[in-house]
DNA sequence: GCCGTTTTCGGCCCGACTGTTTTCAGTCG
């Protein structure tokens, strides 16, 4: 079993648990245990072979001998033991708004509810209202949480919800009552998928705004609506949340809402030791705890991590990998932004299946005030996508010579994105290749390969002097496609060797190479590139999405190779043929 | 079940809202 296999084995553990009512923390251990496996930078077989498995942070004795029963025998007792008490269709009710462990469990154990089916036909029936703690309301409430789940899997792609979330904020900003107003959750976080968007608004008059949120055209109903806290569903299906806070509370809830879970909580056990209590209004003075110092003076977020020895860790950061250590020593990365980008790669032109020409893109790159611009249409093998073969490819380089004949303040660069076939091996030969300023090596085709296979094929791809860079690593299309099977570690170490660079593609449907990955890349020493995957002059404004990643990765500006300014960027380009 | 610059045992973040209740459990973030 690999590591990914045994993570999700470690989950269900957990949901199984909690069903059982074991004690919280124990299930919390599990489901830690689970992330720390999610981007491991070793391989699972050699830490277990060679009982290394408990330096992992959050792998204790237990977790450790049924993760090494799973990776040698694949099988585990514990969890067939587990397996045998609950139906595998009790899962898909945990996907259900309203409804936990508890509830499940209940409607399970009187009523043999086993899944969504048939907790629709005990509400519809009234059983389901008679149970112990459950009424009318409770049936109603969960028929309306399955037609919500059939209506949308209740994940939003950070893209594509941006500019409501902007347009909503927009809305609050204008009206007179509100003093502050943020956008908090996972979106101040720039997650990739997000689940709902969380609204933070300072003002005197909590229930004018928040009787203006509920009642927003946007609006297709109202969640919950109380004295701080309102929640409504968007006509397209998205959850937003608004709190309303007094000024001097805004920082603390601004915080504790842009989360993320793991690292409020760190958060408030930080503040324990100093015997504060930490909630999102405010520092207390903890209850049976000794006050070791007077509780500080706040005016803004920086001020609440300053309080507890910490340097300001940016929201992007916040996902407790690491960030405490590092802003306590104060070695947090200075994060590179969207300012910083001096041009870009991997772009689309009508030639292949780009919607706008070479020079519509020219045109748009200069108005974003880019100095240089790689176009890298698809070789010949995407067909689907009208991929260039030879000839069409060496009439575009002469295109893009006579553009930059013309002097216009911005550099055209050729490259193609060339397809790696199934063996690794490329679209186009060395000789044409080499006729290119750079080129970027993607797979678009025989994505069901074995994790083996599929990694000896990048490598082999990288092994090619010409192979600039590494398009869309796992080839995932967000909440649509999953990834296909590949050792990421394993490329990565070969990126390093070879010199080649790893793009992150900055299409809000890919976002790959993910942010997991990118400190552990880092450190390896393997540069990044930051890409559009542009189809149209629109797309270069996804390029914002791609820096939202680099930020979550860690990264800075010297990380990123197409920060450098047109006189150092030909030399990273051609650095491999060298 | 994990963890330790107070601890190898006893902690482990904290509050809002709902629904079913007369004081609170469950869920969510």
């Amino acid at each position: 079993m690999n590591a990914a296999a045994v993570g999700d084995t470690l989950e269900e553990i957990a949901i199984l648990l909690e069903l059982k009512g074991e004690n919280p923390f124990k299930i919390r251990a599990y489901t830690r245990a689970a992330r720390a496996l999610e981007t491991l930078s070793e391989d699972l077989g050699t830490l277990v072979a060679e009982k290394r498995l408990e330096e992992v942070d959050g792998i204790g004795k237990a977790i450790a001998e049924k993760v090494t029963l799973l990776v040698t025998t694949g099988k585990l007792e514990y969890l067939d033991g587990l397996r045998g008490e609950f139906p595998a269709g009790i899962f898909e009710l945990f996907e259900l708004q309203g409804l936990g462990a508890k509830k499940i469990k209940l409607l399970y154990d009187k009523l043999g509810v086993d899944s969504v089916a048939k907790l629709k036909a005990v509400c519809e029936d009234g059983s389901a209202g008679q149970l112990p703690g459950l009424g009318e309301k409770s049936a109603t409430n969960f028929l309306k949480a399955i037609v919500q789940r059939e209506k949308c899997a209740g994940q939003f792609r950070l893209g594509d919800i941006s500019a409501l979330a902007d347009g909503m904020l927009d809305d609050l900003r204008t009206l007179p009552e509100v003093d502050q107003v943020q956008v908090a959750g996972s979106h101040r976080r720039r997650k990739e998928v997000v689940g709902d968007l969380d609204f933070i608004v300072a003002t005197r008059h909590p229930k004018e705004v928040s009787e203006y949120f509920v009642s927003h055209p946007l609006v297709d109903s109202i969640l919950a609506q109380g004295a701080t806290k309102s929640s409504v569903l968007l006509k397209n299906g998205i959850q937003c949340d608004l709190r309303v806070v007094k000024a001097d509370e805004f920082p603390f809830a601004l915080n504790y809402f842009t989360g993320s879970k793991e690292h409020n909580v760190k958060m408030r056990s930080l503040a324990l030791e100093r015997g504060w209590s930490l909630n999102e209004y405010r520092f207390s003075v903890a209850e049976g705890r000794p006050l070791r110092e007077p509780l500080p003076e706040v005016q803004t977020e920086e001020d609440i991590y300053g309080s507890l020895g910490l340097a300001y860790v940016e929201p992007e950061l916040r996902e407790d990998r690491g960030e405490f250590a590092a802003a306590a020593e104060g070695t947090l990365p200075k994060l590179i932004e969207l300012a910083n980008l001096r041009g870009t790669f991997h772009c689309h032109t009508t030639a292949s299946d780009g919607r706008a020409t070479l020079d519509e893109m020219a045109e748009a790159a200069l108005e974003l005030g880019l100095q240089y611009l790689g176009i890298a249409d698809h070789s010949k093998s995407s067909v689907q996508a009208h991929g260039l073969d030879e000839k069409r490819l060496l009439e575009q380089v002469k295109t893009i010579e006579e553009y930059n004949a013309r002097d216009t303040g911005l550099r055209l660069f050729s490259g193609t994105e060339c397809d790696i076939k199934k063996d690794g091996s490329l679209d186009f030969p060395e000789e044409v290749l080499s006729r290119l300023d750079y080129v970027v090596a993607s797979v678009h085709s025989a994505f069901t390969l074995s994790e083996t296979a599929m990694t000896e094929r990048l490598i082999k791809a990288m092994s090619s002097p010409h192979v600039t860079m590494l398009g869309h690593l796992t080839g995932r299309l967000l909440l649509s496609r999953e990834p296909y099977q590949v050792n990421i570690p394993a490329v990565i170490e070969a990126a390093a060797e070879t010199g080649t660079l790893i793009e992150i593609n900055a299409s809000p449907y890919r976002l790959d190479m993910d942010w997991r990955w990118w400190p552990q890349a880092k450190e390896k020493g393997v540069r990044c590139v930051i890409n559009p995957d542009a189809h149209s002059t629109r797309g270069f404004q996804d390029l914002v999405f791609g820096i939202g990643v680099a930020r979550k990765g860690w990264l800075t500006r010297e990380d990123v190779v197409n920060t450098l300014p047109l006189g150092k960027i030909e030399a990273v380009l051609a650095a491999k043929r060298h």
